[in-house]
DNA sequence: TAAATATTGACATTTATTCTTCTTTAGTCT
DNA sequence: AGACTAAAGAAGAATAAATGTCAATATTTA
């Protein structure tokens, strides 16, 4: 599930064609920190790919999450923020200024199994946000303090 | 911050006056297990409240939020969800039926330090949630393939 | 090459939340 | 207790903007 050849197969096993934008976007989450909205990574593309459109991002980013290969972070927003890197990690939202970075944390392997046995159905994933100020937003809440 | 007498005494210090409508809408929450949206909130205190209005409920709860006696949850839903237990605890999601459960996980606050340590801003607080098939939900899928 | 599926780009929707106006009430002072 | 005032509530209308839709066109894939 690493690579773009097993990708492109997980597309066309799920009947899904592989277009050019499809990949793209892929492509695009796959190498981004940013976390996303739709609308962040239309702008972002369209530089590149003028003509393509925002609906189509719509479009890619919901099959892209139903063949599982994109999620929805969840993220305390008006809008939905993606992710392409799947390896298993955190979120960390500056209620500050809005930015998300990724945090890893050791042991949640643990508390995910704790829970799946604590709990009467059956548990798929989970997920372990934190909040608080970034690094910059913090500094400048010192300053303004002096 | 456990009794009522506390939590008139935070509204009143924080400038807030202390009305009929926000006791009431405090105390569901509290005695609540629905992890309610403002508008069940409304639907099922009209029955006892009839001319309390929904903008009401949406104005409490901002003002509850702002004095921390009540949070959002972050339901990967349209509609917010919010909680009156304060409490450190859990939500499970169901994501058939949409159910919303409490789960206690003990070992967090370890992570939490952990976090805390591992991020060079500010962490104040964190959220583990779970995502799969409530008890009556996975009773149902398994119905269905036999 | 043809059928099936996807993309465009303009436009529609929708519904949770906020705003507005008027009325009522809580908290304070005498 | 009565009166005053700023804050809050009621009721309904307005909003807003993220996301979905649609018909024409293009692309994929067998
Ligand atoms: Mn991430
Ligand atoms: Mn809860
Ligand atoms: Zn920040
Ligand atoms: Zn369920």
């Amino acid at each position: 599930m690493r690579h773009l050849a097993d990708q492109i197969e997980v597309m066309k096993n799920k009947g899904f064609k592989v277009t050019h934008q499809r990949l793209v976007v892929l492509d695009y989450l796959q190498h981004s920190k940013k976390h996303p909205s739709a609308e962040m990574i239309y702008n972002d593309l369209k530089e590149k790919y003028p003509t393509m459109s925002l609906a189509t991002i719509y479009n890619t980013l919901e099959m892209l999450m139903k063949i599982n290969l994109v999620v929805d972070i969840g993220a305390p927003e008006e809008r939905r923020r993606f992710d392409g890197i799947l390896v298993e990690h955190s979120h960390f939202f500056c209620t500050k200024c809005g930015k998300i970075e990724d945090l890893t944390v050791p042991g949640i392997e643990q508390l995910f199994e704790k829970a799946k046995a604590a709990h009467p159905g059956t548990i798929n994933h989970c997920r372990l946000d934190f909040f608080g100020f970034c690094e910059e937003c913090q500094a400048q809440e010192e300053q303004a303090v002096e």
